[in-house]
DNA sequence: GCTGAGCTGATTTTT
DNA sequence: TCAGCTCAGC
């Protein structure tokens, strides 16, 4: 454990707080950018247990990301052995953990590519494809969700798109339920199942809450109202909830995080004991100028608790800040800016580009390549959304259930051995066997079918996977897929490489998948390690030592930096939107995220706008966001206009 | 069924 | 600017 000497008051005070659930009901930490707020949870956590003999096992701590679990963990059990009892988990492993536990059986769950593919289905079917798109559908559904709003339940103020919609929602729901063997979940579901479990069996929640003496949610400015109600059942008349946060890091609106949950508990502490607030006001990790750039901004907003973050640090340099003609002068001048700073003793790796969007990017790319500056760009797809690793997910899935059209849709649709998905092939194919019927045996006595080679190989070779499968062996399956049907002549030959490595990774990890779940009991299998890999294993992103960070202000949520740069800033773009229509836009989000991107650099930051840039209305000018504070900070020299 | 030319319409992203 | 899609032609 950390010395309690070595924390300020209030950090002290948020670890030292009354576990006494007669005494204190409710602690929420409102803790600012770099004020510490994960060793003060870690820290609490660790003192229950050694100060006052909590039980690991009557400890959870929720969080929004596995890697945010994967890190507390690690920090709690680097401190406290016995921490590695304690549950860390995301709120969707917990749900899933619930329902299991109450049905004990594997839970299938779709991930995205799957959910739009299924959705996509529906829509084609209903000829509703160019009245909606997947990705419009998927929003609306699960903001609805979120908000707790039956999207089936018919309102008298609904339009005919919102009708349309709830319809629509109704068949999603049914094929969720046909697919697979007992139906299968989206990552929606598990929330909403586990929500409703808990809601309508009494029995069910009593023990639940009886487990959990302690509650932690991390990120609680982060919550939407499903989530919300989730948290007000897991605690029970005995349960102490420590909830940390800071509403003016909320920039999740957009996905249903609500604001006013935070700030209903911020409003619940000033007004009643039970509810116990500590501000985490000391930030650590940023110069006195650049955290003086940050609550300016911040300081307009509304809708906060109205702290201000106080320096550690002394002012250091000025926030340099540059206006240039077009993207590739800009891109330029920030690659000459950071190889100055690498000059400065200050390595690639502890540098970052921060842009709003991903595509603002290229031109900085470009110099970048020019210059020879080493960098990663943090927006690939992750290893299991690839092409090549969705491929052989659908061909295990198959395997795993040989008469499912849906996973065999979703190898076809990648790869091409003679039978299109189009409706006059498979989708006709489809409805013409029997659904319980498996495809090779169908394919092999049907006319035209029996006559694709290439296709009635491919369910060979699955149904000798699922041989493999059965007896439990994933990876020898996978390799035998990826070996005799040599996967990688699907491929583009300049692609090979690339995807053959993804393939060579996805086999390590169901090696290791393999191994753990032997320790858990479990007979290696297809559904369960879908389950693992989508709630559990935090795959962590490869932040390479020695090269430049650039990813969106979203993506560097929770990250810090010596020093970087945040391009882009002019309106139409950071704030984000149609400059001619802000009279009537709400920027607090907007500035939520500046505030996030610009307390992400502890000593040397630059903020860079161009005047010119393809593809964005920047008619407005500078970044309406920090333009009126620039000379009074300039005066103060906490900026300097270059 | 597959391929390439031409059109369209654009945040942010985790589980 | 480009990815992702439709549609015509093989």
């Amino acid at each position: 454990m950390t010395p309690l000497d070595s924390m300020n008051p209030a950090q002290r005070e948020a670890i030292t707080l009354s576990p006494d659930v007669s005494n204190i009901k409710d602690i929420l930490i409102v803790a600012g950018a770099g004020s510490g707020k994960t060793r003060v949870v870690v820290n609490r956590i660790a003192y229950l247990m050694s100060e006052h003999r909590v039980h690991p096992g009557h400890i959870v701590g929720l969080t929004f990301t596995r890697k945010a679990a994967k890190e507390m963990s690690a920090r709690l059990t680097s401190m406290v052995n016995a921490g590695r009892h304690v549950k860390l988990c995301t709120f969707h492993t917990l749900a899933a953990d619930l329902i299991r536990g109450a049905s004990s059986e594997h839970i299938e769950i779709i991930d995205d590519t799957d959910q739009k593919r299924m959705i996509k289905n529906i829509l084609k079917e209903k000829d509703l494809l160019s009245t909606f798109k997947p990705k419009d559908f998927i929003e609306w559904l699960s903001s609805q969700r979120n908000q707790c709003i039956d999207p089936e339940v018919a309102l008298e103020s609904d339009s005919e798109d919102i009708t349309l919609l709830r319809d629509i929602a109704k068949d999603y729901r049914t094929t969720k339920r046909n697919l697979g063997r007992h139906g299968v979940s989206d990552f929606d579901d598990l929330l909403e199942k586990a929500y409703f479990m808990l809601r309508d069996n009494e029995g069910i929640r009593k023990r639940i809450q009886a487990r959990w003496r302690y509650l932690f949610v991390d990120e609680y400015q982060d919550t939407n109202t499903l989530q919300f109600r989730f948290l007000e059942l897991l605690r029970g008349p005995r349960t102490q909830r420590c909830m940390v946060g800071d509403e003016d890091q909320l920039i999740y609106a957009w996905r249903g995080a609500d604001i006013g949950y935070i700030m209903r508990s911020y409003f619940a502490s000033l007004k009643s004991e039970e509810t116990h607030c500590v501000m985490l006001n000391t930030n650590y990790r940023c110069s006195g100028s650049i955290l003086s750039l940050a609550n300016a901004i911040i300081a307009e907003n509304e809708q906060r608790t109205g702290k201000e973050l106080d320096a550690h640090k002394p002012k250091g340099a000025p926030v340099q800040v540059c206006e240039f003609y077009s993207p590739s002068e800009e891109g330029d001048f920030v690659a000459d800016w950071i190889e100055d700073h690498a000059g400065r003793n200050i390595d690639y790796g502890e540098m970052a580009i921060l842009v709003r969007q991903n595509r603002l990017a290229r031109d900085v790319e470009r110099a970048m390549i020019k210059s020879g500056t080493p960098y990663v760009m943090h927006n690939g797809v992750a290893m299991f959304d690839s092409l090549e690793v969705k491929l052989l997910m659908n061909l295990l899935l198959l395997a795993h259930m040989p008469s499912e059209s849906f996973y065999l849709q979703g190898v076809l649709s990648s790869i091409k051995v003679g039978v299109g998905v189009g409706d006059a092939g498979f989708l006709k194919y489809a409805k013409e066997k029997p659904p319980e019927q498996d495809w090779l045996s169908f394919a092999q006595s049907h006319k035209t079918l029996s006559k694709k080679s290439n296709f009635i190989d491919l369910l060979h070779f699955v149904d000798q996977a699922g041989e493999h499968l059965a007896s439990g062996a994933l990876e020898i399956a996978a390799q035998f897929l990826v070996r005799e049907m040599d996967l990688m002549r699907f491929f583009k030959e300049e692609e090979r490489e690339n995807r053959s490595e993804t393939v060579n990774v996805c086999l390590q990890v169901m090696n290791d998948y393999e191994h753990e779940a032997s320790l858990r009991n479990v007979k290696p299998n297809i559904i369960d390690f879908q389950e693992q890999r989508l709630l559990n294993d935090a795959l962590v992103d490869k932040m390479e030592r020695g090269a430049v960070n650039i990813m969106t202000v979203h993506k560097s949520k929770g990250l810090e930096f010596k020093a970087g740069v945040i391009l882009g800033m002019e309106d139409g773009v950071f704030p984000s939107g149609n400059p001619d229509e802000f009279f009537a836009q709400d920027f607090e989000e907007d500035r939520r995220l500046a505030y996030v991107a610009i307390t992400r650099f502890m000593e040397n930051l630059l903020v860079t706008r161009s005047r010119n840039r393809v593809g964005f209305n920047t008619m407005g000018g500078f970044s309406s966001l920090l333009d009126h504070h620039l000379a009074k900070l300039e005066e103060k020299g906490y900026v300097a206009l270059e």
